[in-house]
DNA sequence: GTAAATTGTACGCTAAAAGCGTACAATTTT
DNA sequence: AAAATTGTACGCTTTTAGCGTACAATTTAC
């Protein structure tokens, strides 16, 4: 990705910012994100619990704790898995 | 996003998957995830901590101790926030 | 320019998740 | 069929996530 698009992609994203700037944190615009179907979305990638654990940055034994529901996933965890949900290629990013 | 580029996608992943499946996860290929810099991050997307903090799906407390570096964002959190530097866009598909 | 509101720094505390150990069943590979 | 990998299950400890509070700094509104 070159500095142009990098640019074009902050541009975007501070639009976001100065169109929310009017409006509550607490209000409907920006609700919890909602709890993700853990398993499901590592079986669309094709990855076994071990690989996608550690691909995503948690411990084998807490992506079984979340596959099991023993433990639901924090808020930063839910929107990685979101994302790798809508776009798996995000992955490919966070090790290189 | 249509259905042909989401499964290009996933094929890309499942190759990923199935070259790494030969190797050790405890070898070199899977490294942990750095731990970033928040704040440099947040700011280069020009959103303010409150903002940021519900965007990525945390509290502004937790925020507040990520950049004041008392306590240290858990392995998923390091990875969102890796994905969000490298391409803010990614926020726009968490509250959607 | 000054008051008001928002944003940011700082820290003690509680509740909850992250991570560890262990055991064993199920599946896949050789 | 044996071996290796993957997945289920649960008790326990360590650490983070989140809450309360106070106040300084910055930005916005009057």
């Amino acid at each position: 990705m070159n500095d142009k698009q990098f640019n074009e992609l902050l541009e975007s994203v501070r639009d976001m910012g100065r169109h929310m700037r009017g409006e509550k944190v607490d209000g409907l615009r920006i609700r919890e994100i909602p709890e993700p179907d853990v398993k499901a979305i590592r079986e669309q990638t094709g990855l076994s619990q071990t690989r996608f654990a550690y691909l995503i940055g948690v411990k084998l034994k807490t992506l079984q704790n979340w596959e099991q529901r023993r433990v639901r996933p924090t808020g930063p965890a839910r929107a990685l898995l979101k994302i790798v949900e809508a776009n798996p290629q995000a992955l490919l990013v966070l090790h290189s």
